[in-house]
DNA sequence: TAGATTTGTTTATAGGCCATAAGGAAACAT
DNA sequence: ATGTTTCCTTATGGCCTATAAACAAATCTA
């Protein structure tokens, strides 16, 4: 067998918690971020309230392992559509990952928006299976962008050029991440990510509703007006697919 | 007597109304939004909860108030900002506006983040007053750009040019919200300002700590980008002080 | 000015949620 | 077979929303 070495009661317990989880995530889209709540999870499932605390050891807990649930999907699954293309074009890859991202988030609505919007709230410790995920998350866009640059270097500003303060930032996060990657290319990285995904974020979060219903074509104007900056050449036709 | 036409009873309730926002508002700002509650603001000002539901139909409603009251202020803010400089000016007095609007986020965090991440689930109405506040504010944006716009025209994407689909949302828009300016001129306020203010909510989501500190030098070189776009120079003094 | 009305407030109530405690039942181990 | 661990239940306390009913006070009106 290949289950040797569990147990049968870790394996129904094992099988409780994803239960669990996937029910969190039932109520979470079909009655919203409100409805995800223990008793309800519980009730759903046919049981009582407090047997959830054998699994979470609270409400915080259930929404931090559904989080980490949904960081994980959406981490693989932009490392899914990276691998569409061969390692020798990451700059293909890296927007296939960026549609890919955008593509989960608009399928998957309530999740994104309760991904990010949801329990940020106060501090955060760095060690945190959450935000383990998220730095994994993050990790698949790195990675690709480290490899762009090894491959084919994009202009980044000269080192008088950046900000004394933000070079500071940088330097404490690259270090804190174990990136290796030159200061300004991870300000270049970074610039590019924060309007990517401040697009997202705003598009989930309704912010931009007033204006537009559909924020398909931004993106990949946002896409378009971003890849000379990394110095690929934007590619319209894949935007379409899919 | 200036309030003549308005009765004693009229004035204390008016009085109790805003006492009641204060209080949620000082709730918000100490304990968090969890904690803005119809029986802890009630708790707070020593009356007994149902006592509430005479100023405001329930928590929803109490929300709905207190939001209003935040854009009222951040847009007000921003009105006087503007004011810092003459008409003739409209390239300064954006950027007085853009910048007044980080430093009312950036002190008023609480607040700012419970604007749009707390109550823009589900569906909107176009005219109820949170709404109405909302349009006021983008309101105090879109006077400036056009000013800017007929004083000294900024380049605008060629007919052709624009997707075919924004086109459209972007008339529907304009329509709605009776702009008179072209359409293309309307993208190139929205691009900037999904920009800005994106990096705005980023920054009150807390989504950037992973990486930032301090994102006003990250701010201002989104102005420095910005303002070209708008046919304006960066002043990078004015941002420094205040 | 005395009674009727409106308005503001309180207590009582019903239902839901979080979380803990205490007890019973089932599965496991030896 | 029996003791132990694990799981689940009911009971409880405290806070929340929201409504209903009762009471007090201010205001209006005849």
């Amino acid at each position: 067998m290949a289950t040797q070495g569990v147990s049968r009661r870790e394996r129904v317990r094992q099988a409780t918690l994803a239960e669990i989880r996937a029910t969190a995530r039932r109520l979470l889209i079909e009655q919203g971020p409100a409805a995800v709540t223990i008793n309800a999870v519980a009730r759903e499932m046919g049981m009582s309230g407090p047997a959830l605390y054998h699994y979470f050891a609270g409400h915080d807990d259930l929404v931090a392992a559904v989080t980490v649930d949904f960081y994980r999907e959406l981490t693989e699954t932009i490392r899914a559509a990276r691998e569409a293309y061969p390692r020798e074009e990451p700059g293909r890859r890296l927007l296939a990952a960026c549609r890919a991202m955008r593509r989960w988030a608009i399928t998957h609505r309530a999740e994104f928006g309760w991904v990010f919007a949801s329990p940020i709230r106060g501090e955060r410790r760095l060690d945190s299976p959450r935000d383990r995920a998220g730095q994994d998350f993050e990790r698949a866009f790195v990675e690709e962008i480290a490899q762009l640059w090894e491959a084919r270097p994009f202009p980044v500003p000269a080192p008088e050029e950046l900000d004394p303060s933000i070079r500071a930032q940088l330097e404490t996060y690259a270090q804190a991440a174990g990136l290796t990657l030159p200061v300004e290319v991870i300000h270049v990285f970074l610039s590019c990510w924060i309007r990517l995904y401040g697009l997202l974020c705003m598009e989930v979060l309704n912010q931009l509703d007033f204006a537009y219903s559909d924020l398909e074509p931004m993106f990949e104007d946002c896409l378009r007006e971003l890849a000379p900056r990394l110095g690929l050449d934007y590619d319209a036709e894949a935007g379409r697919g899919a």
